[in-house]
DNA sequence: CAAACGTGATACAAATATGTCTCATGAAAA
DNA sequence: TTTTCATGAGACATATTTGTATCACGTTTG
């Protein structure tokens, strides 16, 4: 091989960011874009990944898990629901191009990728549901709409960083601010 | 002709229509399903457009044009540079999918395009730093940021009224709140 | 009615994308 | 050194998409 074991793990996993860098850009981009943004050639990524719909499979795998695990580990290190959700916020903003290629490319997922996805949007529910009453959140706002706002504000952090008009604590910042601000309860309003 | 000049026009508006419909959702779709979401044979579409380059340039054009003429009405009408952005915001919402192709489709744009682009985003920049001096948004957030929340939010309004989750009305007030509200002048902030 | 026209249907050709296979190379492991 | 193995390079086959051409049918128009 070509240095070490480690190595081939790195060449599967220099695929697997290849396809979300790039994916999450142009969903409609085909193998060999991926195979170049990886530095490998075509037949070196079907090696690792047969199809394309075995890669597009892994990589939503992939982008779910890590999701996952960072509103999980929000959820265990956060006291209340208002801090689940800026924490998993904050965990969710690098995570930006693996949520931009679950939003956008069309999968035909998997039924057990598809339930674990609307899983994640209900516990999300969830959790703003539970910070409306710790006053995070005005009670008069549909809690559709504070998830429709979490979600883009996030991929607006994440975008933001990217372009490079912000670094990823000042975008989890003005993100937060913008959505708790603009969410929460009426102050002054006339 | 299947019944007057009209309908020719309309034919060409169908698939017009559908294109935004489709590609909007799935900017990797083939021309099949956009003929087919036209209620038109792929051979009709291509009397029409000739390629689908064309066909997606004309997309472009017809998509900044109006999204042109709508924030070009609002600055017309409106008093303030605070009312200018909120009623060319309102006016944006219901092109969403104009909006949502013009971001997601990859398109190797026209130059003049490209230019009028990069100028329609240039002018909310600087209706947002005027509406910073009218007190509608806080001064020490980085306009890019309102920029980028401001299309955001209008992408998220509008994708909250195909949902069906709100009417437009209630889209464009909830949006336009947490816009304002959100990256207003700190009232009570600790 | 007869001509003109828009459309569907279908076959076909060309371009692009996808997947398979083989061979050579160079680096690591034995 | 010799073997093993990951990779690049490239040829090839297949599938999908895109674009063209032709014909038949129905409708409108004159």
């Amino acid at each position: 091989m070509k240095t070490n074991a480690k190595l081939v793990e790195s060449t599967a996993d220099a695929i697997v960011e290849a396809g979300f860098s790039v994916l999450s850009r142009n969903p409609g981009a085909n193998i060999a874009e991926i195979a170049s943004a990886a530095q490998v050639t075509r037949a070196t990524l079907h090696r690792y990944f047969p199809s394309r719909a075995v890669l597009v499979a892994e990589l939503a795998k992939r982008a779910l898990a890590e999701m996952d695990a960072a509103v999980t580990s929000a959820c265990h290190e956060s006291a209340s629901a208002g801090d689940v959700l800026r924490d998993s916020f904050t965990a969710l903003i690098p995570l930006g191009d693996r949520h931009g290629f679950l939003a956008h490319e069309h999968l035909q997922l998997d039924d057990a990728i598809e339930a674990e996805f609307l899983q994640l949007q209900a516990t999300t529910a969830q959790w703003i549901d539970a910070a409306k009453l710790e006053g995070v959140f005005d009670q008069h706002i549909p809690t559709e709409w504070i998830n429709r706002t979490y979600d883009y504000l996030l991929y607006a952090a994440w975008d933001s960083v990217r372009r490079q008009e912000t670094t990823p604590k000042q975008a989890a910042k003005l993100a937060w601010r913008t959505l708790t601000t603009g969410l929460g309860e009426a102050h002054e309003q006339h």
